[in-house]
DNA sequence: TAAATTCTTTAGGCTAAACTAATTTTGGTG
DNA sequence: CACCAAAATTAGTTTAGCCTAAAGAATTTA
């Protein structure tokens, strides 16, 4: 069965909402999306054809186990992608989350488990450098910046 | 003026094409994003609309100005890309190819330049631990794979 | 140079993913 | 418990990007 970037994009958004408040809503997929209502129930639709999600209309909205399966592959790819960027390459937290974003739906597993080796060795085998380089790039970063990687943008 | 990720693809194969046999022809432009003639035929005359190359039907397609400034911006960050991911994080030249390939149109021009930076920094305070991580995660790797970053896929 | 082959283009159609406007359902409140 | 506002859904369109089949142009070759 063929699943699209943008079909992961719903289950990640779901995954999310369901860790963060419990509850799935059409509402609030949509404002995670930035797209309207209608489009949700679309891919509601279409994510409950393929026994992704459990979805029966004015219901509520669960991952099934395979949904879920898929979401959090993609998320722990979200998550790395954040810690890759900010720590070690000293990216702005809202740019990182931008291009992770993008990047987790795209990367092999093969690059995406090599750069958590990466970032784990190098921060064992040189952590000074990394700490010079970060500081070397960064002008202002406010203190609770680095705990953005593990907050799950609690929409504003 | 909007221009999508995939008009970014078309322009860059054309620039590539352009760069490597000095003609553009549709059908090679097809093979290398793997759609059909008459696929390439319909985003030459959209292209050509935006202004991004010029076109005649039946007459030899080139770049505008504009449309080679972003064709290069791209090309770029593939190429750094590539570097990145064979370079630093030893990944095999064909999987960093098609990692390079989806990340070139989606990533931040900070983040693509904080690529570089750290690629060339690491390179310089410890050379020796990158070549020990590379050399930890590769099994077998052929003399001649890096020459595949300066190289852009001439066509099998 | 005429025929054959290859390349390009047109015509027509499909799908995914989005939208707006209008309708239906739900859930909270007086 | 009836009403109302908020949320969800349906219906009907739109657009980008792709396809196949068929026609038209260009190039090669006999």
């Amino acid at each position: 069965m063929e699943i699209s970037k943008r079909e992961e994009e719903y289950l990640e958004a779901m995954y999310i909402l369901h860790k963060n408040k419990g509850i799935i809503r059409v509402k609030d997929i949509a404002r995670r999306l930035k797209v309207k209502p209608p489009s949700v129930v679309d891919a509601l639709k279409k994510l409950s054809e393929k026994g992704l999600i459990q979805y029966e209309k004015y219901d509520r909205i669960l991952l099934t186990d395979e949904g879920k399966e898929i979401a959090e592959k993609v998320y722990s790819k979200h998550k790395l992608l954040m810690n890759f960027f900010i720590e070690i390459l000293g990216i702005p937290p809202d740019i990182a989350e931008e291009d992770a974003c993008q990047f987790e739906h795209h990367i092999h597993d093969i690059t995406a488990q090599r750069m958590r080796e990466f970032a784990k060795y190098i921060q064992e085998q040189c952590p000074y450098v990394i700490k010079q380089f970060i500081k070397e790039h960064i002008e202002k970063r406010k203190s609770e910046d680095s705990s953005k990687i593990e907050e799950v943008g609690n929409e504003h």
